[in-house]
DNA sequence: GGTTGAATTGAACGCGCGTTCAGATAATCA
DNA sequence: TGATTATCTGAACGCGCGTTCAATTCAACC
């Protein structure tokens, strides 16, 4: 039988994720020795393939799982295309801020992953930035948003969104309430559509809405 | 005497350089050996070190040379800060799509660099987010832009810029005009002041520029 | 045509890499 | 207590790494 008690597989298991998603943060994957990672938890490196059939596996685990939890977070919730907006900015700013290291990994070490593994964090990117696009075309549709190109659009918010974990420090001069405060006034500066003169002259509004197929 | 026919000399430095710079992109600088570097000019390993002291000074001076030519290529104009900015806005893009490979270095392998080498780096790095830094802050003194913090915006407003290099491909379904027209207007509304009401109501915008030093 | 010397080769250096595996260790069960 | 077995060690495998350097090549010059 397995041992239930004085084990260090339940703890070597999670260490060993730690402390790759760690080193590989701070260093690169191609730049992080399976030996290295060993001695930051205390064991020697040949039993870390109890744990992972390689090392390549342990980069590709690591993405995926953070691309799936990422979608599985989040969902548009029922709401106007600008409360779905709102809530999409806000969760990926406080998402991406509470994982630094995840999202860094992902981001830079997509070419450090075999063709197969590349093909799924491929698909599950693009399932997110779908995500936004749809919401920039249905507000495009609708008319409160203004978006020459949803697609470029998407690529460029999601940019800058993801952009606050290059510089954005725990205890640093903004606390994490403003910056999603900030984020999320300049994006949706980005793309709204130009606010209807008051309600005294509400008419040149309307001809933007009947662009779109709604 | 040199050889001044036939030689090589001329022709496998910059050659060298070329390839550090395509390889280095493609798979990441500690991913790529100088054996491979070497066998992509058509030289043996050995031959390389004609032409750098190491692998180190290969990334470093490719890093520093793109960033000093960043910084020596534009100059904010003398002109009113949207005029500035919109400067601003359409040589970086126009910069970064005219060299990738470049720029995706110098953001990529900043962890790669020795420790003086990013010193050097980073303050390259940071001379450029202040010019831009300085162009929100004269615009929001005046009261064109509204920007809540202007260090916060100059990270954004580059991150969501950068981004285009990691989509953009050459012959694809957007011209460099068209994207560089998008980004502009996209960056423009993030900072921009709300519009002053039409010429029938202009008194509302007032209370902006008399918040600043000016 | 012989000499010069820049350009390059090719072998070698010590080292660390990812991975494997036989053997040691020790907690559990019978 | 003795057998079982999950866990881990430590040595080893072949290989490629960055770098050095004596020897070689060969265009240019005298």
């Amino acid at each position: 039988m397995a041992r239930t008690q004085g084990s260090h597989a339940e703890i070597t298991g999670p260490r060993l994720r730690e402390a790759a998603l760690r080193l590989f943060a701070r260093h690169g994957y191609a730049a992080v020795s399976m030996r290295q990672i060993a001695a930051e938890i205390g064991v020697q490196a040949g039993a870390l393939y109890l744990y992972t059939p390689d090392k390549q596996a342990l980069l590709f685990a690591l993405m995926r799982d953070h691309l799936e939890d990422l979608l599985a977070d989040w969902q548009p919730p029922d709401a106007a295309p600008d409360a779905q907006l709102e809530s999409f900015v806000r969760h990926h700013i406080r998402y991406h801020l509470d994982r630094p290291d995840l999202v860094f990994i992902a981001y830079m070490e997509l070419r450090n992953l075999a063709p197969d593994n590349f093909a799924v964090i491929a698909r599950l990117r693009r399932e997110y930035e779908a995500r936004l696009e749809a919401i920039l075309s249905r507000g495009a549709d609708v008319g409160v948003f203004d978006v020459a190109d949803t697609r470029l659009a998407t690529m460029a918010l999601i940019a800058m969104l993801t952009g606050v974990t290059t510089w954005y420090r725990a205890g640093g001069r903004l606390d994490r309430a403003t910056i999603e405060a900030r984020y999320w006034e300049m994006a949706r500066r980005s793309v709204a559509a130009p606010v209807p003169l008051p309600e005294t002259a509400p008419v040149a509004k309307l001809g933007h809405a009947s662009g779109g197929d709604i």
